[in-house]
DNA sequence: CCAAAATGATAGTATTACTATTATTTATAG
DNA sequence: CTATAAATAATAGTAATACTATCATTTTGG
């Protein structure tokens, strides 16, 4: 069974919401699909406009500039993933297990049970691997987060952190630990696929070593703080 | 005392060598400063060309465009802190200290041995923090990885992996916990910073926490190899 | 079916990211 | 010290980017 849902995005990414119409949902679409084949910086409003046949002015009706259609996309997928773990590990009670969940999770591993009919999540997965840092990266991350555009990212990581204290409440940087799990996790695919020798993985597909490393990385983190 | 040092960079970051006239060092010294306040996406050569009283078409005549010189600039720092690296851990034998002054070195808390009249070192580290990563994650990397330019991080990267065999001979992981070291360091310090929320730390300029958590991190990772 | 909203078509501006050409200055070799 | 080469400055120009504005046409929802 899958779940239909429709994720809520803050107002201040777009002028017009991209869910309220079918060029909205073109938009969404082909911007993802449009990031990953050409990357972030070389991708234009004018480029997406030709695409599916539309105008650059009526895109910027919809977003302001392609810097928060990227964010609006990264925003998404965060939001995505605290669905995601939330719904994962509702049922599950021991928190080893949860954080084992969140690995498969990071590592794109985990059953998708949300459809999102629009976006193409194997896509997106990438474009967050490649392009998600550069969401917050920029001069205007302080106005940005006043605007609270980032709290979907703050809200998964949180709930990381809290299932980290929930395994050992005596692990003193939960929420430093969760938003280096995160970003390492993204971090390590990137380098296996494009600088594999700032890793130990190789050039393989398989992600079995980059989930034990990260594994072992966090449990043992855990397990210190447990002791000391 | 301090050591006068040139560090030799790849030819295919520039047309004409920056360091081989005032023109050049001019360029350097100036672009670490405009990308420091403006953030690299509003930097431009018009820009620089403006504020150091020479055209853009000279600017053009030592980099192909603004991403190479951020990478210049980028890849300086890293043969920088492998120089560093080396010269500090030279006279050490235990491999934890060693270890320990890798993350005083990553905390830009080491002191400097290192002199370069042209460069502001502590803007370049917040150059590091912010745009570090542009360096790499864009469409042509497997283009600027051929032609060996992303190296000296390579081996940085590398050379800290060795300290941690030497700690741990066992361990699995020590590229990837190598460059996790590495990343972490620098997101941690934007987190602390910009989105304190997704760290332990607070808003505080005392990086000893921050620390901490990566001496625990690192530690307790290697440790726990040792025993599996 | 009518009014309002959304889109399309078109045009236009300032800036960016370059390339090209020629004049002038600076460095250097004999 | 001068001739020559190399580097830089001055200027101009192009294509693309990142927008904004206007008005006609289509769509939609009460």
């Amino acid at each position: 069974m899958e779940l239909e849902i429709q994720i809520k995005m803050n107002h201040s990414l777009f002028l017009r919401d991209p869910e309220s119409s079918e060029l909205g949902k073109n938009i969404i679409r082909n911007s993802i699909e449009m990031i990953y084949e050409l990357g972030f910086e070389d991708f234009t409003f004018k480029k997406l406009a030709n695409r599916i046949g539309t105008t650059e002015a009526s895109i910027y009706r919809y977003f302001e500039n392609k810097h928060r259609l990227l964010t609006y996309i990264i925003t998404w997928f965060w939001t995505w993933l605290e669905y995601q773990l939330v719904f994962h590990t509702n049922n599950i009670k021991d928190p080893a297990s949860k954080v084992i969940f969140i690995i498969k999770l990071l590592t794109f591993q985990a059953e998708d049970k949300f459809l999102m009919a629009h976006i193409d999540k194997n896509i997106l997965y990438r474009i967050m691997i490649t392009e998600g840092n550069k969401a917050y990266l920029t001069k205007h991350v302080e106005k940005d987060n006043q605007a609270r555009i980032f709290k979907p990212y703050k809200d998964f990581s949180s709930r990381i952190a809290d299932i980290f204290t929930a395994y050992n409440p005596k692990y003193q940087y939960p929420h430093s630990l969760a938003s280096t799990l995160i970003e390492t996790a993204y971090h390590q695919i990137y380098f296996k696929d494009y600088l594999p020798s700032l890793t130990d993985f190789g050039k393989t597909k398989d992600l079995g070593p980059l989930e034990n490393f990260l594994n072992d990385l966090v449990f043992s983190a855990l397990k210190k703080g447990a002791k000391s």
